[in-house]
DNA sequence: GTGAGTCCTG
DNA sequence: CAGGACTCAC
C-alpha cells in the first residue's frame, strides 16, 4: 500500500467502485440491477450512455489520441481494464503525450508486424518468423504496459495528493471556469443531477462520465509531483486506518472537482487531520449510497422504459378510461388513493363507496352528479345568468355546508349548482363537452380540447422501492463505527448524534419496504442533518445532495426537516391544504416538533398554498381574458369550460410544483379542488369582486372545506409512493 | 401572548 | 422557500 505499486492496485478497484465484477463484492446492491453491463467498465457510465458509443476525450492538445484508440489498444492490453479506465479520463497533455507515444509505438509494431507477415507469407519460413515476431512482439507490448502502469500511477498520485486546501481552491476554480482544453463537469452536478430523472440526456451524460477525473488537476503536475509525493508519503505515514485508506483516496479520485469537496467539506478542510479523513470518508459514503441507489434507479428506468414500449404497466393510470376499473366507481370516481399496489387498496375502495353514499345522503344527489367538473353550462345561461352572477362562494357553500375541514369526502365532490361561471356556449351541441383549459390558448372550435394538449406526463415510476432500498442496503454496508468525530463545520449540517448510523431512511423509505426492516432499526438511529430549520439559518444543498434524493435519517424522530419531509409535504397538499398541527404532527411521526419546527411547516402549507393561488388566480384571469377578447363576449367561452384535466397546463404546472419527480399519482381529488378554486377565482374576476381587497378571502373559506383525509400511507414515516 | 394565516419581498 | 410584517382569533 505504501509503495506506488500498492497504491495503484488498490486503488484500482476504487476508480472502478461501480463496476460490476469483484471490485463490486462490496456493494451487495449492485448485483441487484439487471446485469445489462459488459465487464469491464464502469457502470455509471454505461447508465447514462445505453448506446455505448466511443467515448472521446474532449481535449484540443491530443488531436491524435481518442479514446476510441485507447480502446483499441484496450483490445491488444487485456487486463488493463483499470489501467486504460484511468487514462481515458485523464487528460493532462503530457500524460497523454507519453500515452500517445505507447499508443503509437503499439502501432508501429502491429504495422511492422503485418507487414514482416506480408512477406515472410512469400517465404517458405512463414511460420517460423511469425512466431518470432510474435514473441518480440511480446515483450513490447511487456514493455508498454510497464510504462502505462507507470504513467498510471503517476496518475494516481497526483489525484491522490490533491488534498491540500489551497490546491483544491485552485483546481475549484479552475474546475468552475471554462477551461479551453477540456470540459470539465461540475462534480456536483455529476452527484446531483447525472441521475436527474427529467432532463438527463445522452451528451450529458457522457460528459458526466467523464467528470470523475478532470485534465485540471494535471495542469501543474510536473511542477508538483515531487512535492506532492512527500506529502502523500507523510500523510500515509499519518496511518489512517488501513481499510478506509484506499476509500479515501479512492474518494479523493471520484470527489476532487467539486461536489464534497468544493462544498461544505471544502470549509472545514484542514485535511493534516484524521478528523479531516473521517468527514471524507462520511462525504464519501453519502456520495456512494446516493450515486449508488441512482444509478439502479437508472438501470431500472432504462429497463422498464424500454420495456414500457411493448408493455407499460397496466396499474399507472392517468387516464380516466384506466379508472374505469376503479371498482363500481362512476366515471369520475375519486381517486384519492394511491392507484398502484396499495395494500388497503380494496378497503378503501369500500370505505369509497360508503362515502359517496353518505355524501349522496348528505348532499342532493342531481343531475350534475355524474357530470364534469367543469362549468356546465347551457346554451341560454347568458340569458339566464348575466354578466354578474350570482355570488359563487354562496353556492359553493350551500352544496357544502357541513363539510368539515376533513370530512370523508374521497367520493366525487358535490356538483356545484351554482349557475355557469363562463358565459353561454354559442353552440348548444359542445356544451356538454368540457374543454381543456390552457391560459396560452385561443379560441377553437374542437369539441373536446381547444388547445393541443401537451403530452401527458409520464406514468409514475414503480421504481422507488428499490431506489430506497438500494440506499438502505448500501448505507448500511458503508457504515463505518469510527466515524463519529465530526468537524464542527459539518456537524453544523448534523444534529449531535452518531451521523453515520442511518442504517434505516426513516424519512424515505417505502412503505412497503418498511415492513420489512427491523423495527429497531426504524425505531432508533440518528437524527439527520438539520435543513432549513428556523433559527438555525437554512442550509441548502449541503453536502451536495439534491433535494429529497438522499435523506440520512434513522427512524427516530428528528428535530430537523429534510428535503424529504418537504416533498412529503408538498404530496400531502394534493389532500389538505390547511392541515392542522396535529394532522401534521400525526403524519410526520419521524419528526420531532417543536414551536420552530411546526411554524416551518405551517410555513411550508401556506407557501404551498400562495403558489396553488397564485396559479389559480393566473388561469383564472387568462381566462376572463381570453372570454373578453374572442369576437366579442357574445361568443365566448363555451369551449373555456374552466377544466384541470391531466392533460392541461395548469395541471402539469401544480404537478411539476408538488410533484416534481412524478413519482406520486395526483389524487383526483385535488383535481376537482382545482378545478373547483379555478372556478372560483374566475367567477370573482369575472364578476369584478376581484375589486374587493378581501376578495380572496372567500375563496380561502371554500377551498379550506375541501380537503380530504389523508390517506394512511402518510401516516408512515418517508415519502409514500404512488 | 401565542398560533395561524396572509401578503410581500428576496 | 424563508423571513418579516401584519392581522385575526383564542
Amino acid at each position: 500500500m505504501d509503495s506506488p505499486t500498492d497504491l495503484f492496485d488498490d486503488s484500482s478497484p476504487q476508480i472502478r467502485t461501480f463496476t460490476p465484477g469483484p471490485s463490486s463484492a462490496d456493494l451487495p446492491g449492485v448485483h441487484t440491477a439487471p446485469g445489462f453491463r459488459p465487464p469491464g467498465f464502469p457502470l455509471i457510465h454505461h447508465l447514462l450512455q445505453p448506446g455505448g458509443g466511443p467515448r472521446r476525450i474532449l481535449t484540443a492538445n491530443q488531436n491524435e489520441v481518442t479514446a476510441t484508440q485507447m480502446e483499441q489498444e484496450e483490445g491488444m492490453m487485456e487486463g488493463e481494464d483499470e489501467l486504460t479506465e484511468v487514462k481515458r479520463k485523464c487528460n493532462d497533455t503530457v500524460l497523454m503525450a507519453e500515452w500517445s507515444q505507447d499508443v503509437m509505438k503499439v502501432k508501429r509494431m502491429k504495422l511492422e508486424c503485418r507487414q514482416k507477415d506480408k512477406q515472410l507469407e512469400d517465404g517458405g519460413k512463414r511460420r517460423e518468423g511469425r512466431r518470432r515476431e510474435r514473441e518480440e512482439l511480446k515483450e513490447q507490448l511487456e514493455e508498454a504496459r510497464e510504462r502505462l502502469q507507470a504513467l498510471q500511477e503517476k496518475v494516481w498520485r497526483a489525484f491522490g495528493e490533491k488534498a491540500e486546501k489551497k490546491e483544491k481552491k485552485r483546481n475549484h476554480q479552475r474546475c468552475d471556469g471554462d477551461g479551453d482544453e477540456v470540459m470539465v463537469e461540475d462534480e456536483e452536478d455529476v452527484t446531483g443531477e447525472m441521475f436527474d430523472e427529467e432532463d438527463i440526456d445522452g451528451a450529458e451524460m457522457e460528459k458526466e462520465s467523464f467528470s470523475l477525473l478532470s485534465v485540471s488537476h494535471f495542469d501543474n503536475f510536473h511542477k508538483r509531483k515531487d512535492e506532492l509525493q512527500k506529502d502523500r508519503e507523510r500523510r500515509i505515514e499519518r496511518g489512517r486506518e488501513g481499510d478506509m485508506e484506499g476509500v479515501m483516496e479512492g474518494s479523493r479520485l471520484w470527489l476532487e472537482c467539486g461536489g464534497l469537496t468544493r462544498g461544505d467539506w471544502d470549509g472545514g478542510a484542514e485535511d493534516e487531520h484524521e478528523e479531516g479523513g473521517q468527514k471524507f470518508a462520511q462525504a464519501l459514503k453519502l456520495e456512494l449510497g446516493s450515486a449508488v441507489a441512482r444509478v439502479i434507479d437508472r438501470v431500472l428506468r432504462l429497463y422498464t422504459e424500454m420495456m414500457d414500449h411493448s408493455s407499460p404497466p397496466a396499474a399507472i393510470s392517468f387516464h380516466p378510461s384506466d379508472q374505469a376499473h376503479d371498482g363500481g366507481k362512476e366515471r369520475d370516481g375519486w381517486m384519492g388513493l394511491l392507484t398502484r399496489g396499495r395494500v388497503e387498496e380494496p378497503m378503501k375502495e369500500k370505505e369509497d363507496g360508503d362515502r359517496e353514499q353518505q355524501l349522496k345522503k348528505l348532499v342532493p344527489s342531481g343531475p350534475d352528479l355524474s357530470m364534469p367538473l367543469a362549468v356546465h353550462r347551457s346554451p341560454d345561461t347568458r340569458k339566464t345568468f348575466p354578466l354578474l352572477g350570482p355570488p359563487l362562494p354562496t353556492n359553493i357553500n350551500s352544496s357544502h355546508p357541513n363539510l368539515p375541514l376533513h370530512h370523508p369526502s374521497l367520493t366525487r365532490p358535490t356538483p356545484l349548482p351554482h349557475p355557469p361561471l363562463m358565459p353561454p356556449a354559442s353552440h348548444p351541441k359542445e356544451t356538454s363537452s368540457s374543454t381543456s383549459f390552457h391560459p396560452s390558448s385561443s379560441s377553437s372550435s374542437s369539441s373536446s380540447s381547444s388547445f393541443p394538449a401537451p403530452p401527458p406526463p409520464p406514468p409514475p415510476l414503480p421504481l422507488p422501492l428499490l431506489h430506497y432500498s438500494m440506499q438502505q442496503l448500501f448505507s448500511r454496508s458503508l457504515h463505518h463505527p469510527q466515524l463519529p468525530h465530526l468537524a464542527p463545520s459539518r456537524k453544523d449540517y448534523l444534529n449531535s448524534d452518531p451521523f453515520l448510523e442511518f442504517s434505516s431512511h426513516a424519512s424515505f423509505p417505502p412503505l412497503p419496504f418498511l415492513g420489512h426492516l427491523d423495527p429497531s432499526l426504524t425505531r432508533h438511529g440518528v437524527r439527520e442533518r438539520e435543513r432549513g430549520v428556523r433559527g438555525d439559518g437554512s442550509i441548502r444543498g449541503g453536502g451536495g445532495m439534491d433535494g429529497g434524493e438522499l435523506y440520512l435519517t434513522a427512524g427516530g424522530t428528528q428535530e430537523g426537516l429534510s428535503p424529504c419531509h418537504l416533498k412529503k409535504a408538498k404530496l400531502m397538499f394534493f389532500y389538505t391544504r390547511y392541515p392542522s398541527s396535529n394532522t401534521l404532527k400525526t403524519y410526520f411521526p419521524d419528526v420531532k416538533f417543536n414551536r420552530c419546527v411546526t411554524s416551518q411547516m405551517i410555513k411550508w402549507f401556506s407557501n404551498f398554498r400562495e403558489f396553488f393561488y397564485i396559479q389559480m388566480e393566473r388561469f383564472a384571469r387568462q381566462a376572463v381574458r381570453d372570454a373578453l377578447t374572442r369576437d366579442g363576449a357574445a361568443r365566448m367561452g363555451r369551449e373555456n369550460q374552466l377544466r384541470v384535466g391531466r392533460d392541461t397546463e395548469l395541471y402539469r404546472i401544480l404537478n411539476m410544483h408538488y410533484n416534481k419527480s412524478n413519482v406520486y399519482q395526483v389524487p383526483e381529488r385535488f383535481i376537482e379542488v382545482s378545478e373547483v378554486a379555478l372556478r372560483e377565482f374566475y367567477s370573482a374576476i369575472w364578476t369584478g369582486r376581484d375589486s374587493d381587497p378581501c376578495w380572496k378571502k372567500g375563496i380561502y373559506k371554500i377551498i379550506c372545506k375541501l380537503d380530504s383525509p389523508l390517506p394512511d400511507a402518510f401516516r408512515m414515516p418517508g415519502c409514500p409512493v404512488g
